[in-house]
DNA sequence: CGCGATACATTGACTCTCTAAGTATTACCG
DNA sequence: CGGTAATACTTAGAGAGTCAATGTATCGCG
């Protein structure tokens, strides 16, 4: 009910998801925390984000999951990059990248009209 | 129905009209074009985001309306920001810079684990 | 040993903002 | 005239987040 500006994930997510899974396979959980701490907590991941996401990765082709170990010998569900996700991520960071830099031409601080 | 490219402008549209007001009072028919001059279409302000986010908006205290005269002489109605826009607009868009800064860096092609 | 904490996954209810697409009005132009 | 552009509004709908609860398994500790 707070309409925090939270929602910035929105339409990001992917793309983080693919780039971490670029380094290799990983499982949901280490996902996340690799992305809060490579990013000092500037992006958080819910789980309730992050798994819906991996599912609908995994049915659109992007990604594959095994069921497998952690590091530290847990059940864990890994996932990792396939074809069309290596794709799908060039495709996705090049967007971002593009409307990225209209936005910040938009807000930057001269920038007459 | 289908993931076109899509969704980004999620969290955003609200810095980029308020920045666009303040330049100066515009319609709401103006701000749109002008966002799409500006980024050469890279920002698309499809009409039923933008006068729903100008309502609420407005609702919020941050631009306030008044029905008023284009420059060609039509009937539109213009909005201005307020005193509150301005600081939420600069809370967005500090905001969006952290944001943005992070997910860059996690996106950037070489970026190692 | 028992129990709380941590790692990991799943799910549901809810909300918000966006897209798509259609309607309405008025002015100008050929 | 009639069409097209400028301007505003609306509704229907989906997608993707958030929050928060739930379920296990394992581990470490008092």
């Amino acid at each position: 009910m707070s309409t925090l500006s939270k929602d910035r994930l929105h339409g990001t997510l992917d793309a983080l998801v693919l780039k971490t899974l670029s380094w290799g396979p990983r499982h949901g959980y280490a996902i996340a925390r690799w992305l809060e701490e490579k990013t000092g907590d500037a992006i958080q991941v819910e789980e309730g984000s992050l798994y819906p996401a991996l599912y609908r990765m995994e049915k659109r082709g992007w990604i594959e999951a095994a069921w497998g170990m952690s590091e530290i010998g847990r059940k864990a569900k890994i996932y990792r990059l396939t074809a069309g996700g290596r794709k799908q991520l060039r495709l996705e960071t090049a967007e971002w990248t593009h409307f990225a830099s209209a936005v910040s031409r938009v807000l930057k601080p001269e920038a007459g009209p």
